[in-house]
RNA sequence: UGGGGAGUGGUCUAACGGUAGGACAACAGAUUCUGGUUCUGUCAGGUGAGGGUUCGAAUCCUUCCUCCCCAACCA
């Protein structure tokens, strides 16, 4: 029998407002979502929350989701972005229903605003941006109307289409709702709708000098799309009587099919140890204190993507934290243990030797030298072997050996016999020192009989250590990284600090490693676990002959939790 | 001090008036040719606080406290 019991796993509340309208017919059985991002800056961990439940929610109810760029101020956009984001939700694994583009609706965005307009609901306001923020007061002393409030429709409409035309300068007038200018809400301060802006538009190129505010597009552009679920994150929540003020004088339904979008609100993604904000992003970016937006330390897409992180692993990890309105920070040691379950389960076994220390094994001969023939996967016998040469000289890991064991050290010291991964049982007989008196050889001597792996006269060996031959080795640069901020909250900085002051140093370590020789072809993108190392991507740096590797994630270390306790 | 939200183990999340459950973390043990994996068990919250309604409250009412967001011609 298989175990597919009816998996009765709880709604979250979008899903429960979601079940409630198809319920009850609301949209006709339909659901349309959307994720619109903006394409000024590339997608990070916390979009790739939104992404799947933005998709999964559409996918889970046989929906559809749009992917719309909001891309209304020409300022700070730019295709490059575009490009990624698409890449990125592809890489993902989602399948937008619809690509659009909020330009796409410029004209439609003109024509509604020339309705509002005729309406009286609309106008066109001369104050200069900074009397304009002096007008609308404060959260203590409500607003002031401004002059130009009270113009007559023509004359707004007049006004408006010479703003389009191009006849008045940047900055010199712009339209504005009409609602309220005292409000308790500020957003509902008569807002901005549209400013004249002489931008190159990235995809309307010069055709337009006016450009929509987010408020009065958004909202427009979800309607046009007939979006069912708007949803966003919570710091939109008091934009939402906007979004609907805004589609809601639409009074005939002349440009909005019925019933209208409804927007709902979730606590946005928040990571320990990292800093999310595309504006603090792009700082590490541009004052070079990571190597670019793919940088594997930084929790962008293609960042986590070049770590060796997978769309699976990042999409549980979306499912794990779940979807909720109260402000969280996740542990990153929940994304970590998600990339480790997939990992543990599909990443075919290497060796590779991180911090080389010469073995030699002084009772075998070179003719000696043989073969061993290894799982690639300890569980998954269909995923094959491969052969991994042995001989009397070897690269074993600088940490598997201590020249004084503590207690509880299974791995190598003078004296001590350990096992080589499916090779052989080796004792530890001498130490070799430079004049520094840094250990740079150990010599050791074989039982020949253990060829394999196995003592036969069935003697205990706690200890089994990876290695890596000498003379075939692969000598690959390896990347270790170490959290961009060693704080859990990297903005929780003593007074009078930056955040810059908690970034660490030595997030990332370059290493010269050596591998076992069948991780020479490794492609870019291929991932490994490097036994008993951790998980290791195929870094795009690589080139024929020089292969570099990120470490991923480590494997779990209890050895380590074992010493720290003394 | 205006408006809008939110408070459940260390972290995230469930419960929809009826035994506060799960995941991650942590701890202990078993297995293991990866100190990995796997398995078993343990730990840990009376639900921000007080008051009320009720046979029964995390869920309802009430007062208070704390935290987050909002005063761009950004989104």
């Amino acid at each position: 029998m298989t175990s597919d019991a009816p998996e009765t796993k709880s709604l979250n509340f979008i899903e429960e407002i979601m079940e409630a309208d198809l319920a009850s017919g609301k949209h006709g059985g339909r659901i349309q979502t959307r994720f619109p991002p903006e394409p000024n800056g590339y997608l990070h961990i916390g979009h790739a929350k939104a992404i799947c439940i933005d998709f999964g929610m559409a996918a889970r109810f046989g929906g559809k989701c749009n992917l719309r760029m909001d891309d209304t101020n020409p300022c700070t956009e730019d295709v490059e972005y575009v490009d990624s984001i698409q890449e990125d939700v592809r890489w993902l694994g989602f399948d937008w229903a619809g690509e659009y583009y909020a330009s796409d609706y410029f004209p439609l965005l003109y024509d509604y605003a020339e309705y509002l307009i005729q309406q009286g609901k609309a106008y066109v306001c001369d104050l200069n941006e900074a009397e304009i923020r002096e007008y609308r007061g404060n959260f203590h002393t409500p607003g002031r109307p401004s002059p130009y409030r009270d113009r007559s429709a023509s004359e707004n409409l007049d006004l408006f289409r010479r703003m389009r035309a191009g006849e008045f300068p940047d900055g010199s007038r712009v339209l504005r709702a009409k609602i309220d200018v005292q409000h308790p809400n500020m957003n509902l301060r008569d807002p901005l709708m549209y400013r004249i802006r002489r931008a190159h538009h990235h995809r309307t190129g010069d055709a337009w000098c006016i450009y929509p505010m987010y408020d009065y597009a958004h909202g427009v552009s979800d309607a046009l799309e007939t979006i069912t679920h708007s949803i966003c994150t919570l710091e939109f929540e008091d934009h939402r009587p906007l979004y609907d003020w805004f589609l809601e004088q639409d009074v005939d339904a002349r440009f909005f099919q019925r019933p209208l979008p409804r927007q709902i609100e979730f606590a946005r993604l928040n990571l320990t140890h990292t800093v999310m904000s595309k504006r603090r992003l792009l700082q590490l970016v541009q004052e070079g204190i990571v190597a670019g937006w793919d940088d594997p330390r930084m929790p962008t897409i293609c960042g986590l993507r070049r770590r060796g992180y997978t769309p699976e692993a990042i999409r549980s990890f979306a499912e794990r934290v779940g979807v909720a309105k109260r402000d969280m920070v996740a542990e990153v040691g929940l994304l970590e243990s998600c990339i480790r379950e997939d990992l543990e389960a599909n990443a075919l076994r290497r060796m590779a030797v991180i911090r080389p220390l010469k073995l030699t094994i002084t009772n075998m001969a070179e003719a000696e030298a043989f073969e061993v023939e290894l799982a690639n996967h300890p569980d998954r016998p269909e995923l094959g072997t491969r052969k991994v040469p042995f001989s009397n000289t070897l690269w074993i890991e600088q940490d598997d050996f201590r020249e004084e064991a503590p207690k509880k050290w299974f791995r190598l010291a003078p004296g001590a016999e350990v096992r080589l991964r499916g090779a052989a049982l080796v004792r530890c007989e001498e130490v070799v020192k430079d004049a520094a008196g840094n250990v740079v050889e150990l010599r050791c001597t074989w039982d020949p009989a253990s060829k394999g792996g196995n003592a036969p006269d069935g003697r205990k060996v706690k200890g089994t250590l990876h290695w890596v031959n000498a003379a075939t080795a692969v000598e690959a640069e390896v990347r270790l990284y170490e959290p961009l901020f060693p704080a859990e909250d990297p903005m929780d900085v003593p007074e009078g600090q930056d955040w810059h002051q908690g970034i660490n140093p030595g997030s990332l370590e370059r290493v010269k490693a050596k591998l076992e020789p069948s991780l020479a072809g490794a492609e870019v993108g291929q991932r490994f676990q490097f036994e008993r190392m951790g998980y290791f991507a195929v870094d795009p740096d690589s080139r024929p002959g020089a292969p570099v590797f990120n470490r991923t994630v480590s494997l779990k270390d209890s050895w380590a939790k074992i010493e720290a306790k003394g």
